[in-house]
DNA sequence: TCTACTTTCTACCACTTGGTAGGCAATGCT
DNA sequence: AGCATTGCCTACCAAGTGGTAGAAAGTAGA
C-alpha cells in the first residue's frame, strides 16, 4: 500500500480515538515505522492531514448511506437498511464515527467543511422524509430535527461502546446485535405513525 | 469567590469545550489572571484538576436529576421532567455535558470513576423503568439499553448545538424550545406503549 | 512583634510539539 | 549516461508542555 494511504488510515483512527490534540505527528510516525517528516511530505501540515482524514471518512459514510438508499425501499425498511449500514461501519471502523464526533467538537472551520460534504446526503434524507410524511408512512414532524434525533441516537449507540463497557455491560457480538435491535425498535416506534 | 473554585469552574468549561489535551494550564491561568503555579498549588497535577472537574460535574448532574425524580410523578411525566432538567442544564452550562462526553472519550481510568459516580443514578433509573414496565406504563424492553438510547438522544440534542449551527439551523431560544419539544415527542413515542 | 501558615509568585527544567532546511538514494525519462 | 523528480531521511528550531524549587508576600494567633 502507498505510504500516503497508510498515513491517512493511521491518522483517521488516531484522530478518531484520541482526538486531534491528543494525536502527535511523532507518535503517528512511530506507529507507522517512519519519520514525522515523511508525514509532513505527504501532508504539509497537521491540519491538512486532519482535513484529508475527514474527507475520506465522509466519503466512506456517504458510500454506505447512499448504497443503502439505492435499494430504495419505502418507509421504515429504508431507515432500517441505513441503520444497519451505519452499525456495520461502527463495528468495522468505529474510529470513523469517532472522527466525525471529534470534528463536531472542534467546530468551525473544519466542521463547516464536513457538514458541507454531508449536505447532499442530509438534503436527500430530509426531502425523502418529507415525501414519506406526505404519504403518511412517517410521523409528521420537522424533518431536520428528526434527522438530528436519529443521528444522535445512532451515533450514540454506535460509538458509546466505551461507556457501556465502563457501565459493566458486556460487548460480545451478540450484545451488539441486541443493541442494534433495541435501537431499531426505539427508532421505529419514534418514527412510524400509529396505524388505526 | 475562592481561587480554587474559580479554577475549578474555568477548568470544567475549558475541558468540556476544548477537551483535556486541548486545554493547557498556562492558557487556563491566563484566563483567570493568575500564574500556572497557582493552579498547581490547589490541584497538584493536571489530572487531579480534571478529576475534580468531573466530580463536580457529576454532582451537579446528579442534583438536577434527583431533584427531578423527587417530584416522583409516574410514567411519562417523570421522564419529561428529567429531560427538561437536563435541557435547562444544557442551556445554562453546556460545558458540563461536554465534559462528560469528553470523559467517555478519554476512557478508563477517568471514565470508570465517572460511571461509578453516576451508578446510583443509573441503578435508580433502571429499577424505576422496570417497575413502570411492570405496570405497563413504559414499553417492555431491556431497561439498560433503554437508558442508553435515551441518554444518547438527550445528550446529542443537548450538546450538538455546534453541529446544528454548522448545518445552518438557527439557535435562537425559540428554536431550542422547539428542539426540546421535538426530542420529547421522539422519546415519548419510543417509550410509551400504544394504548388500545 | 514574633512566628507559623497559607497563598501566590519568579525562575527554571526536561521534554514534546508542529514545522523548516536541506541531504541522499531511488526512479524514470531523454 | 545525464538529469529531474519523488520519497524518505537527518539535523535543527522556536514555542509550548506539565511540573519542581524555593522565594516573597500576606494573614492570623500568641
Amino acid at each position: 500500500m502507498k505510504t500516503s494511504e497508510r498515513i491517512l488510515i493511521a491518522a483517521t483512527s488516531a484522530f478518531g480515538e484520541n482526538g486531534y490534540d491528543g494525536t502527535s505527528l511523532d507518535s503517528l510516525a512511530q506507529e507507522l515505522g517512519i519519520r514525522k517528516q515523511s508525514i509532513l511530505y505527504h501532508y504539509p501540515t497537521k491540519e491538512a492531514l486532519l482535513d484529508a482524514s475527514v474527507s475520506s471518512a465522509i466519503q466512506v459514510l456517504s458510500g454506505v448511506l447512499s448504497a443503502a438508499a439505492k435499494n430504495s425501499q419505502d418507509g421504515w425498511e429504508r431507515i432500517e437498511t441505513m441503520v444497519r449500514g451505519v452499525f456495520r461501519l461502527a463495528i468495522q471502523r468505529p474510529e470513523l464515527l469517532g472522527l466525525l464526533r471529534e470534528v463536531s467538537r472542534l467546530g468551525p472551520p473544519m466542521l463547516t467543511k464536513a457538514v458541507k460534504g454531508l449536505e447532499p446526503l442530509i438534503f436527500e434524507a430530509t426531502k425523502w422524509l418529507e415525501t414519506e410524511m406526505g404519504k403518511g408512512r412517517i410521523v409528521e414532524s420537522d424533518p431536520h430535527l428528526l434527522v438530528l434525533s436519529m443521528y444522535s441516537a445512532i451515533m450514540g449507540a454506535a460509538t458509546e461502546g466505551n461507556l457501556l463497557e465502563a457501565m459493566g455491560i458486556k460487548q460480545s457480538p451478540r450484545d451488539v446485535v441486541m443493541r442494534r435491535k433495541e435501537l431499531l425498535r426505539f427508532l421505529k416506534s419514534a418514527v412510524i405513525p400509529i396505524v388505526n
